[in-house]
This record gives C-alpha cells, structure tokens and sequence, in this order.
DNA sequence: CGTCGGTCGTAC
DNA sequence: GACGTACGACCGACGT
C-alpha cells in the first residue's frame, strides 16, 4: 500500500518556532522555523521515502468557522511576527525540494486534511498525518494514523491515540469540548482540565451521553461546572470538531514529490545561511561516515591503549588520542542510550567488533562519565570542559566536533590521572556503568491489578474528603492548591498563622503548620488526611503502574549515576529510591512489587552505614568499640550522653540520641536540633557539646574536614571521590556555613556511595545463575532470585557487602527475604 | 501552550 | 538563617 504523508505546516512551523534555538542570518532575520521545518522534512523523507507528501497551509483568510462562531480566534493571540515573515520563505524551501503546498482560502488546514485523509483512504492509500496539534488525533482511523514530530519515530494509530492522548479518536472532540483549547479559542468548561476531561470522558462517552448523565459525575466541581456551562460545552464541541466534507477538488495524484531542486535548494540554504545543510548535502555520499569510521580507523582502535567514547544523540565519538571518529546509529532512539548503554544493540556491536580484551572496561573509557567525576555538579560536564579548556563547543557541526572530540579524550583522562581518579573511574564507575545497564534493562516485576485496586480505595477516600471539606467550608476549593487552602484556613476561617513562606510570603501551610492547628478546627485533619492520600496517589499508586513495560510486566527505571554532587545513584522514571515504607500506605505500596513467577526478592541493608563510615573516618575509639561489640548505637551514644549505664537509657534518651546521630551527618545545629526534639536552643546546644564530650575524635574530624574544604576547595571520599567548593573561601558566612555542611556530608554520604558501588560490582560478578540485582537504594540492594537459588544469592550478598571495603569497624549486612517488597524488613 | 519557580512530600 | 542528597507532583505565573 502507498503511503500518503499530510503534514500540517502551520502546527509543524510553531513547533519549529518555538523548539529551535534562536536562529538569525547574520543580517538579523530569524529562520529558526524554517530551519526546523526543513529538518522535519528531511527526516521524515530520509525515515520514510515517502512517494506521496504534501504541505497543507493555512491562509491567514477568514474561514468558515468565522462566520458560524464570531468570537472564534477573535482572542486568539497574534502570530508572532518573526514567525510570520518566516511563512514565505519556508513555503520557498518546500516547493524547492519538490513537495506539493496545499492552500485554499476559506479553509482551515485541519479541515483540508480531514478532506485529503478521507480521499486518500478511500482511494487505498495508508494516511500518516504529521502534526504536533491534538486536535487531529480525532481523524485516526483504520488506515489513517498520525506523528507527532515531537515525539520521533511513533506513529499513532487509534490504539497508539489511545495510549498516548487517554482516549479513542473518536472522543477526541469530546475531550477538547470539556478541557478547551486556549490555543484554538475553545472555551470548553471552566474548572475542567485534562485529567478531567479525559475521566468523564472515559466514564459517559460522546458529550451528549455525558449531558445525558450530569448528575452522576462525581466530583462536586466538575458536575456544577458543567451543569453551568452546558451551551458553551455544545459549543466547544462543535468548534473542536473537524470537517471532512469541504468542497475542495485535489486529487491525490496531485500530493506526489517530485524532483528536488538542488540549485534552488542550495542557494536558498546560502541565503538563510543554513551552511551545515549545504555541506550535509554535498556530503550525502556515504563517504564521510566511511572515512570516519573505516577499516584503517578499526586497526587503530584495536591497538589503542585507551578509547574514549561518549554518545550524542544517535552518534558514538570513539577517539584513541589524536584522532576521533564517528560512528551513527539511526536506528537508535535517545532513551536507549541511557537506559542501555552498552547493552543498546547498535553500539554494543561496535566494541565487539573492535575486540574485547581483558580488563577490556578500563580500555574503554566513558568521558562522559569521566568529566563527572571531574566535574560532579556540572550539568552537561563533558560539554563544560570541552568549553571552558579548549574554548570550542563539541556539540556544534560535525567536523568541528570530530577534530576537538580528539582533543577531548586525552584532555579529560589526563585531568582524571591528576586528580588521582582514575583508579575510582576504571575500577568502580565503569564497571558499574555495565552493572547499571542490567539493572535498567531487567527492572522489577509490578502487580498492576493490585494498583489499580489500590488507586480506586485512594480516590474513594479522596473523594469522600473532598466532599466533607467542601461541606465544611461551606464552598468548593482546591484542596491540594496550598495557596487556596491558605485562604479558607485564615482568611476565610481565621486560623492562627503560625508562619509564612520565605520567598512569597504567602501563608504556610506545610505540614508542620497544620498539625499545629489541627485541633482547632475539624476541616484541618482532613486537609492533612487528603494531602497525604492524593501525593500517593499521584506519586506512586497511579504512576507507577503508567510506566510498566506492558510485553514484560516490569518497570525499567533509570539509575542514574552523573546526577547527584555526592557520588550516589539516583534513580528516575519512576524513582524507586522514594518508594514509602513507612505509614499505614507505605508497605501497601512496595507490596506492588515482586519478584516474578517462581522467583524470591532478597533484600540486603547495610545497617547504619554512614555512622559507621564516620566511626572510620574519625578514628573515634569509644565509636569504633560500640560496631565492633555489635551494640545498639543509639542507646549506647545515650549512655555516653548521659552517663548513665546503657540499661538505664530511656526511651526518650534513645530519641534524642538518635536524631543528634542523624543530625551529625547532615550538619545539624542547635537551632534543627531543637526543632526536631522539640526543647529550647539551649538545651539542644548543651546536648550537642555533651555528645561531642563524650566523642571527642567525632568533634576533631569535623572541624578538620571543614578546614580541609576552606583550604583546599574540596574534600574526599575513601576512594578518592572529590567535590569542589571553589568559592568557599569568598562567600557570605551562612552561605559559607550552608557550603561547610555540604562538604562534611559529602565525605560521608560520599564514602558511603563509594562503599555501596563497590558492593555492587562484587556482588554481580559472584551472584549465582538465575539472581540478578534489581534495586539499589543507597545502603541497600534487592536481588531476584530463582528460588532455588535465593538463599545462595542472600550469602552472596551478606559476603560480598560487608567485605566490599575493609574499614576499621565491621560493617554489618542484614538479610530478608520475600516475594513482595513490603516482605523485606 | 510549554516552561519554570515555588511549595510540598517521599526516600536514604 | 538554621539539615545533607535526590525525584517528582501540583499549582500558578510568565513568556518562548
């Protein structure tokens, strides 16, 4: 079957307006949309080589729809102008590289495509429609799908609108007719949006069913919303929906591309100064990619000593010291290269290709990776360095990039070398770096059903809140709007305002506020009972379950290792390093995930870690003495407090022993401390320098890690990790207080990543067949394993854990074991 | 519409 | 101003 593209040109140029990166001829004209739009193009022709494709315009001429509704796009905001001096030329380009423009005065480009995807159709043709606007997901069908260049490769057929806007194309217009459409001056109703929309929708069907049904939506605002705005409801809807029967006579034969017009092409890329296009299409041979990456260049990065690579985008640097070489991957799309790494298919080939010796990681060397250590606040470190050292952007043209990426490699290693990291980079991070890949791309296995359960208990209680609130307020809010909560609370009911927020002096009304007021008055427990319920909910209970990879039942989520300032991991999309534990939710919550069908999940913590690694590090002998005789720390840090014996340390010594424990590690003062604990600032001073009394070596490494920072800029971990404080001498006492505080943390929770890494790394070479690692959640890892070889996998990780690193107190690992994570304690 | 700052809340 | 490291939801203001 004949493929027949649509792209809709007026959507596609905003796009491209807006996503490009100012772009200006050197005489000042903007031509970022064009830019955009000729690059959609070209990737669209180069992705798909499509025989038929036609640019359909809106002409700026009244329409139809003007004359049926006089206020609509009466308020529609102006076209930007550096957008609209932009139309011709961008009409000049396309026509130059040989694609059909479709106008027609009197009608909407949404209109005429409805038109040309029905004909087409109907004549056989398979129907994409490029557009970015939602609007036109209503016109999929069978044979009819849409892309969205935004969104690449996917092509969205009626399940993929499904998937991806909530709802069939053929509510689309019913959606819209509700959430609106400020961009198409579509009222729909007021006090409904997306989610909404989208929930009603779902529930009654086209809006005259949900009309049909006002009465039975549930939630209070919406239903009132609507049964105001019924007319202006109808109204949205028919504005929202797309016509197909516009008198319009093209044939499709007429949508066929024909010969691009080079010359024109090319002067026209002169003129907006477009010069990477003219050199990409004097380079379209395949020559360049051959000389980049050619047989010769394979010989030489066999034999190097060391080989830098990084990823950008769809394209891997190699380098081996003096010459870099680029390697494409189109069929590699940009989330795998996070998610994957090596793993990833295209890439993974190349170093197979090129031999894999032993201790074949360390020949390889992540420069990305590599300017994180160097660099580990930094953004885009690699960037950064490449910058600021050899004053050139390797992200610009190709050429440019090759020739500095060459430079880049022995720049960054050797930096690496200097700052004594270089062991931590080749025996730590990039072998774990293959670990992490593993890790993403397994994931662990999510009951669904049982969230979905566990969602609608949530929104039945969240429901049943919201209603007493509304009804003891004696009007409807926005629960989970603090500013709106803020309001009813002391405007409305005249509340005590115990504080205000510190930058826009708005009422507070975080937690701490409310359970001050709670008693005061009955609607506050359950503004607190809502608060907690819908963050859940929203959080994890509905998200969670969205990004289950339906083909294996299993969320992959990123463990990122270049994010965090300190060393640790940090884990996104969904984060399965926040999942709560504690409450009446917590454990209903990681009860959600298990280990699959004839599998155990192992869990293994390291207990108290970060006190252990400062034991370690400060040399402490009462410290050290209580990890070795394996005594409870907090209670025997009160006996020393106190001085009193351990066995007459009460409950409530034991609490503040260990929040001033916890404290430590985060720099705590008397003012937190007394918050916490709930006693004055006096007392909170007087029991920290009791503490330090009774630990006078913890008191010593404090102060000399504050002292290291002031005069050297940085601290380190037990394996050499640094941190930079470059203007710690110079800046405003708190700020310098504030940098002290992350520099002692830093050494701590640092080591502590250094410790876990390592773990990791020991722990995957030594895991048996049939258990892989799954989770790590900073002092803790969650293996899976096949049953039979469970127990075998919790020694491993036991050894493995408490060995990873030999300090001078023990460190203890302990073991659970169950099928579901709320199992492990 | 998309982005971003502000606020809040979850974990270790 | 006062406790470190993260991710992310939601709201609301703002403007590419």
């Amino acid at each position: 079957m004949e493929k027949l593209f649509l792209v809709d040109a007026t959507s596609i140029l905003f796009r491209a307006f807006y996503a490009v990166r100012e772009l200006s001829t050197s005489k000042g004209k903007p031509t970022n949309a064009i830019f955009g739009a000729l690059k959609i193009t070209e990737k669209l022709i180069k992705t798909y080589d499509p025989k038929y494709l036609a640019f359909v315009f809106d002409l700026g001429a009244p329409t139809f729809r003007h004359e049926a509704f006089k206020e609509y796009k009466a308020n529609r905001k102006e076209i930007p102008k550096e957008l609209v001096e932009q139309i011709e030329p961008a009409k000049e380009i396309i026509r130059a590289m040989g694609i059909p423009l479709i106008e027609k005065a009197g009608f909407e480009a949404d209109d005429i495509i409805a038109f040309l995807a029905k004909k087409g159709k109907g004549e056989n043709y398979e129907v994409i429609i490029v557009t970015s606007d939602k609007d036109l997901y209503q016109l999929v069908e069978d044979g009819v799908s849409i892309i969205n260049p935004k969104k690449e490769d996917l092509i969205l057929d009626a399940d993929g609108v499904k998937e991806v806007f909530g709802v069939e194309p053929k509510f689309v217009a019913d959606v819209l007719a509700l959430w609106g459409d400020p961009s198409d001056n579509i009222p729909g109703v007021p006090g409904i949006g997306e989610k909404g929309a989208k929930e009603i929708v779902l529930k009654y069907g086209h809006l005259d069913d949900i009309l049909q049904n006002i009465e039975k939506i549930e939630k209070k605002s919406y239903r009132e919303g609507l049964a105001a705005n019924i007319e202006q409801a109808k109204f949205s809807k028919e504005l929202a929906t797309i016509r197909s029967d516009v008198p319009v006579e093209i044939g499709i034969d007429q949508l066929g591309i024909k010969e691009k017009d080079t010359e024109k092409l090319n002067s026209l890329c002169r003129e907006y100064e477009f010069f990477s296009i003219i050199e990409e299409t004097k380079k379209e041979s395949p020559q360049v990619e051959a000389a980049v990456f050619d047989q010769a260049a394979r010989e030489r990065l066999r034999s190097a000593e060391h080989v830098g690579f990084c990823y950008d985008r769809d394209e891997m640097f190699l380098s081996d010291g003096d010459k870099a070489y680029i390697v494409k991957n189109e069929t590699m799309k940009e989330d795998e290269l996070f998610s994957l790494r090596l793993a990833s298919a295209g890439f993974k080939e190349i170093f197979m290709e090129l031999g894999l010796p032993d201790g074949w990681i360390s020949k390889y060397c992540d420069l990305d990776l590599a300017a994180y250590l160097i660099s580990p606040e930094t953004a885009n470190p690699l960037e950064t360095l490449s910058r600021e050292h050899l004053s050139a952007n390797i992200s610009e043209n190709l050429l440019i990039r090759s020739s500095q990426f060459a430079k880049l490699a022995p720049f960054v290693l050797g930096r690496l070398k200097e700052l004594e990291m270089d062991g931590l980079f080749a025996k730590i991070e990039m072998p774990l770096s293959m670990i992490l890949a593993k890790i993403e791309s397994e994931g662990i296995f999510v009951d669904a059903p049982y969230f979905k359960e566990l969602s609608e208990e949530m929104e039945k209680r969240i429901g049943e809140i919201e209603a007493e609130a509304h009804g003891i307020a004696g009007t409807t809010f926005n629960i989970a709007s603090p500013k709106q909560v803020g309001e009813i609370l002391f405007d409305k009911l005249n509340l005590p305002v115990v504080k205000k927020t510190a930058k826009t002096k708005s009422y507070s009304t975080d937690n701490e506020v409310l359970e001050q007021i709670a008693p005061l008055h009955p609607i506050v427990p359950l503004i607190l009972e809502h608060r907690g319920l819908s963050k859940l909910k929203g959080t994890y209970t509905d998200a969670i379950p969205a990004q289950i990879d339906e083909s294996t039942g299993r969320v992959h989520s990123r463990f990122n290792q270049m994010v965090t300032a300190t060393g640790r991991l940090s884990s996104s999309e969904p984060n399965l390093q926040n999942i709560p534990v504690r409450g009446e939710w917590g454990p209903r919550i990681r009860h959600g995930f298990m280990a699959e069908e004839g599998h155990l999940l192992v869990g293994a913590d390291y207990s108290q870690i970060e006190l252990r690694i400062l034991a370690h590090l400060c040399g402490d002998a009462v410290l050290a003495d209580v990890f070795r005789r394996g005594e409870d720390i907090h209670t025997r840090t009160a006996s020393q407090v106190f001085d009193v014996s351990p066995m007459f340390v009460t409950q409530e010594m034991r609490r503040q022993s260990k929040a001033i424990n916890f404290g430590l590690i985060y720099g705590k003062g008397p003012f937190g401390l007394s918050q916490e604990l709930g006693i004055t600032q006096k007392e909170a001073k007087e029991f920290i320098e009791r503490y330090f009394g009774s630990f006078p070596k913890v008191k010593g490494y404090l102060d000399a890690t504050r002292q290291e920072a002031l005069e050297n800029g940085e601290t380190k971990t037990i394996l050499g990790r640094r941190r930079f404080f470059p203007n710690i001498k110079t800046v405003p006492k708190p700020q310098q207080e504030a940098l002290l505080r992350q520099a002692v943390n830093a050494v701590i929770q640092g080591s502590a990543a250094d410790l876990i890494k390592k773990a990791m790394i020991d722990v995957d070479a030594a895991l048996p067949e049939g258990a892989r690692l799954v989770l790590q959640v900073h002092d803790e890892l969650i293996v899976e394993a096949r049953e039979d070889v469970a127990e075998k996998a919790g020694a491993v990780l036991k050894e493995k854990m408490e060995n990873a690193l030999t300090l001078s107190v023990p460190l203890t690992v302990s073991l659970s074991i169950g099928k579901r994570w709320d199992e492990l304690k």
